[in-house]
DNA sequence: AATTAATTTCAACACTTGTTTAATTTATTT
DNA sequence: AAATAAATTAAACAAGTGTTGAAATTAATT
């Protein structure tokens, strides 16, 4: 315990921290290491080029992530065998992983998402990551979903998970605006009240299509 | 017609095109007075710093926007006099408006909604224009959703249209990894086929928390 | 046509960028 | 303890950064 952190975790701190408020070209290799009290070399060192200590930063926290969301789709799959999983607990399989990092993960993981929010609109960043760890993923939910709603139009329920994707994006990203449209409503910072509010919105958002395969286009 | 576009065009158009993919730091001055052919020094002879061209950029639209989303909402209102305008023609009123453009409205729209997507989730960038234009018209959309859905838990209300807020968000922002992973499902071009599901799928979720107000914490 | 104003050009400013090189220190192994 | 490997330092690289100033050109006014 209180072990000395390695060099290449402090610079991934760094990193990190700075990635989140000012994006991948924002923040500069020399800010990075001042931040982590180390020499600018030792990034090269360590990474190679900067895309890499960027997507050192993503792939830290995505593995773990990754690895919760599958187990617990799994899990609420295996329960209810031999019928297909209820709708909002896949959907709280997708979102519970997130919520709970972001609201009792510590700073690190707020900031995680924070970049994760950048790069979800950002082609060129987001590549690796997306397409390696949440595409995937998310191919796994679209099939649970389909399977416990077989009656759906597919590209309806994909747009559906879309949607739920945008909400579940934008929650994690910035609280100051939020706050201040809140207008002292509410404290982003309760996430719990988030996830109670969230399942049920886009359970009830994707049981509209319930029956669209059969309907007339 | 076919008048010689302005230089202060020229620069804007560039700037937009650019800071889409690249970010407002990934881009230089240069690359976008290269890119509107034109000299480096009448970026800042005609805007100032660089800052400013990203804020001239946002604003040129953002007027029309906002012009025409409140407009659509007030007619709304007006028409259901003296009842509550319905919660489905408040919401489309809310997208109706960013959905035609993105669809309709050519390529210089497509990139203006790519940049919206990146400032919403960026609080050092979007100040301006997001205080400026869309939180007073933010303000007056819940005011009309909580006028129609008057049993409703305020905060409740606020963390749907939350919810709206970030399903928009990602539908405009990239393309590319959307069709990646629908994976020739359908098309992401036809933006009509998207509104006509995000309306009814938010709509069911706002319709959950009807009479929240009334209910046990 | 002469004069004033607005715009465009070219060159340069001081500074930061990502990355590399070689020398030096620290840690690990034989 | 000697030899090898790993990690850190300091200095420098060419290239690009935002921005400015003083000429040169074009447009608008008197």
């Amino acid at each position: 315990m209180s072990d000395k952190k390695t060099t290449k975790d402090l610079i991934l701190d760094a990193a990190e921290k700075l990635f989140a408020v000012r994006g991948f070209y924002g923040v500069s290799i020399r800010q990075i290491t001042t931040e982590a009290s180390v020499d600018p070399a030792l990034a090269s060192y360590h990474f190679g080029k900067k895309k890499d200590i960027f997507e050192a930063v993503m792939l830290r926290r995505a593995e773990i992530l990754n690895r919760e969301r599958i187990q617990m789709l799994d899990d609420c799959i295996r329960r209810a065998k031999p019928n297909p999983a209820p709708l909002h607990e896949i959907i709280d399989a997708f979102t519970h992983a997130l919520l709970n990092r972001s609201n009792k993960g510590g700073a690190g993981w707020k900031r995680y998402f924070a970049i994760i929010a950048q790069i979800n609109n950002h082609p060129e960043l987001g590549g690796v990551i997306m397409t390696q760890y949440f595409d995937p993923l998310a191919k796994k939910f679209l099939a649970a979903i389909h399977a416990t709603m077989p009656e759906s139009n597919p590209e309806d329920l994909y747009w559906c998970y879309h949607f739920l994707s945008g909400a579940l994006t934008l929650t994690f990203s910035g609280t100051d605006r939020i706050n201040n449209l809140s207008a002292g409503l509410c404290q982003a910072s309760d996430l719990d009240a988030v996830h109670e509010r969230l399942v049920p919105f886009i359970t009830a958002g994707f049981e509209v299509f319930k029956n669209s395969a059969n309907k007339s286009s």
